[in-house]
DNA sequence: TATCATTTTTACCGTTTGGTCAAATATCTT
DNA sequence: AAGATATTTGACCAAACGGTAAAAATGATA
């Protein structure tokens, strides 16, 4: 299986890119991302992809050389998307402070960039077989990295001890979610295919989840 | 799109299941869920679902007519796994309580159905074609029910001001997150393939989340 | 055991799919 | 404008796919 990390290993010449190489590669990307994140990789045909980025699909195999190609493009670009509000998790701020920018990012870039998290959900569901060395190895030391922050927090008891790892994927998949499930949350709360007017609401639900008090206490049993 | 509701809708004479009849289905949709859940509905072929139910696919076209009714036949099963823990959520107990206990039931069904929950997030991921009238219907209808019973707390100030469904968001996203993207948890926490030893601390963390304070007040700033 | 219904298999079909190839066309450079 | 290079296209292909037909084999029943 093809891994992307194994991108541009080659020491090739490679010429520098035409106008019309650049915008067509684009132009690919672009259709292919709304294509794959809809119908995953299986469901989605070179025909479509092509026709989607109004090209014919020979021409698309000029630029890429094959379905699989396409889909490690997406997916390396996607990477950086997914990573960037992780990357800025500092401890230099007190953790609620932290913690809210991180969620308020994580949460920005489900309604920026619902397509690229459908396409990662898409991959990883299916066993994440292009990803699967980056999970284990940039993912990895990144979340350790993090992790340990949040961990100098629990010392401090600014932070309930917990599993740092945890905390964060419960930060990523309630973000996620409202990308991913966007057609369940729409259907149960009764609105129209494209509005996203539920972000507000998810922002203030997260904020009181993370940073509030959900239940409030005294009042058990 | 053939939809989930519109089974059975036949008023046919249905003569009773044989002994071989209800075994060879049942193998068939063991086989076919493992197979969907895997690689979505695209990516499974007959060919798999028959050679994993150790029968030949126009063997299996003798008990289901389509590749598409075997889809439809698991969906209709996973719904009333899915709902079953949401049910059971009353206004009897106290909240911490209630949600304590719908939260362990839904971490519960990841783990014992993790199959059905990444099918259930395929269908979803790729629009909920087949089951696009359930959610507006029944499932919306159940949410507003049980959010009904969130509201009360919230209005009695046993539970934070909040939109009671995006609770129900948050709990779905957290506890089907360790069944759906269990490959990254996995790799993330460096754990082998198989293992499901997480569940213990997720459970910590969701509880910590959901009925505790997980930033510690005054220290902000 | 003879009969009938159920189950299974073999051989096959039409379509879709990812991908190729060579020829044609457009673009860039001098 | 001419030649070289880059781009685009139509025709095509082999494999994989979902599904069918009919005969063969098995099971139940009397």
């Amino acid at each position: 299986m093809a891994d992307v990390t194994t991108q541009n290993a080659t020491t090739a010449p490679a010429r520098a890119m035409t106008r019309i190489q650049q915008e067509n590669e684009t132009r690919i990307l672009r259709a292919a991302l709304e294509v794959f994140s809809e119908k995953g990789f299986h469901g989605a045909t070179l025909d479509r992809i092509a026709s989607a980025a109004d090209m014919s699909k020979p021409n698309l195999l000029y630029y890429f050389k094959s379905k699989e190609d396409i889909h490690i493009a997406l997916l390396t670009d996607l990477l950086d998307i997914w990573l960037a509000p992780l990357r800025e998790i500092s401890g230099d701020g007190p953790p609620a402070t932290e913690i809210g920018s991180y969620i308020r990012r994580k949460l920005e870039s489900s309604r920026e960039f619902p397509r690229e998290s459908r396409l990662f959900a898409n991959e990883i569901l299916a066993g994440a077989p292009h990803i699967a060395s980056f999970l284990q190895t940039e993912l990895k030391q990144l979340v350790d990295e993090k992790a340990a922050i949040l961990q100098g927090w629990i010392d401090d008891g600014q932070l309930a001890p917990c599993d740092p790892r945890h905390l964060l994927f419960a930060i990523w998949s309630t973000t996620q979610h409202y990308a991913d499930f966007s057609v369940q949350v729409r259907h149960v709360l009764g609105l129209t295919p494209g509005d996203v007017s539920y972000y507000d609401e998810a922002a203030r639900m997260l904020d009181t989840l993370f940073l509030g008090r959900l239940v409030t206490p005294g009042t058990k049993g």
